[in-house]
DNA sequence: ATGGCAGAAGCATTCTGA
């Protein structure tokens, strides 16, 4: 079962080249950033025509959320709900559309837009940590319900230096700082495990390209969209990789999809017995 | 130190992104 991430930057501008991919890649369950559409304007029917259901979280202009499936994810939540512990005020984070999650194949997908945060000294930076924070204890929460979970999305960390074309460049800032590092790590808690690390462990594989400078060319980039999978859903996984054909395309998003195989056995496929949980085409 | 490139809003230019 093919699980993909991709930031399209707007899906007005990239809906050709997205469904472009689907057609190629056939993938189960596409996860979706930074949309810039509210939800009465975002173009479903591209997606239902190829048999996929679309759950949508969009505003107008900036950020927007969207997980495309080919059967229908059930208990669809918008946004952070039940962080009983979280010492953020939820409230600030309700204007922004971030997350969106939903159960699919009994595993429940968290799809993230993780705040970009601008700079160290900005506000924008302290708003991107108190954010992680709130997804953390959001994540506890999930975790007592003992829920099985696929936490992806574009998360604008590189989680090591390796995940950086030039770590002595940036180091220390924006998207490579101990203070996001510490934050993504209080998220993830060892509970789950970097997909595409468990099959490879070295430098030179970047999922985001600056549209600046010739970047996508010179091939320097940045690997901060990830795939998070809990630890007991590790022996499924079959394989990670990024697909950087995309970024090569003519007006492309500035990055490329990342997706997993997992092989999820009978149990696991149980509920999509049901007939009425297939889309009627 | 700054800009560079792209998208949205909206019509000149600003805001945001990473």
């Amino acid at each position: 079962m093919l699980i993909a991430t991709w930031n399209v930057n707007s899906i007005r501008t990239r809906l050709t080249q997205i469904i472009d991919w689907i057609n190629q890649v056939h993938p189960d369950v596409l996860c979706l950033q930074e949309t810039k559409v509210t939800d009465d304007s975002f173009p479903c029917e591209p997606f239902s025509k190829l048999g996929y259901f679309v759950e949508v979280f969009g505003q107008k202009s900036y950020n927007g959320v969207a997980i495309i499936s080919k059967v229908k994810p059930e208990n669809v939540k918008k946004g952070f709900y039940d962080c009983t512990d979280c010492d953020q005020n939820i409230e600030i984070f309700q204007n922004q559309k971030r997350l969106i999650s939903g159960e699919i194949y009994g595993i429940r997908f968290i799809n993230v837009y993780v705040p970009n945060g601008s700079s160290l000294e900005s506000d924008k930076f302290e708003y991107k940590i108190n954010w992680l924070s709130c997804l953390a204890s959001f994540l506890d929460e999930q975790e007592k319900k003992g829920e099985l979970i696929c936490l992806m999305g574009d998360f604008n960390i590189a989680p090591s230096n390796l995940d950086i074309h030039d770590p002595k460049k940036y180091e220390g800032g924006i998207m490579a700082s101990k203070k996001e590092r510490n934050a993504l790590n209080n998220v993830l808690k060892g509970r789950f495990i970097d997909s595409f690390r468990i099959f490879e462990k070295s430098t030179g594989h970047w999922s985001w390209w600056d549209y600046r400078n010739n970047a996508y060319e010179l091939n320097k980039g940045w690997r901060i969209d990830h795939i998070y999978i809990s630890r007991e859903l590790s022996s499924k996984l079959k394989s990670s990789v990024i697909d950087s054909l995309p970024r090569g395309n003519l007006r492309p998003s500035d990055h490329a999809p990342v997706m997993i195989d997992l092989d999820l056995d009978d149990a696991n496929l149980d509920f999509f017995e049901d007939d009425d949980n297939f889309l009627e085409i």
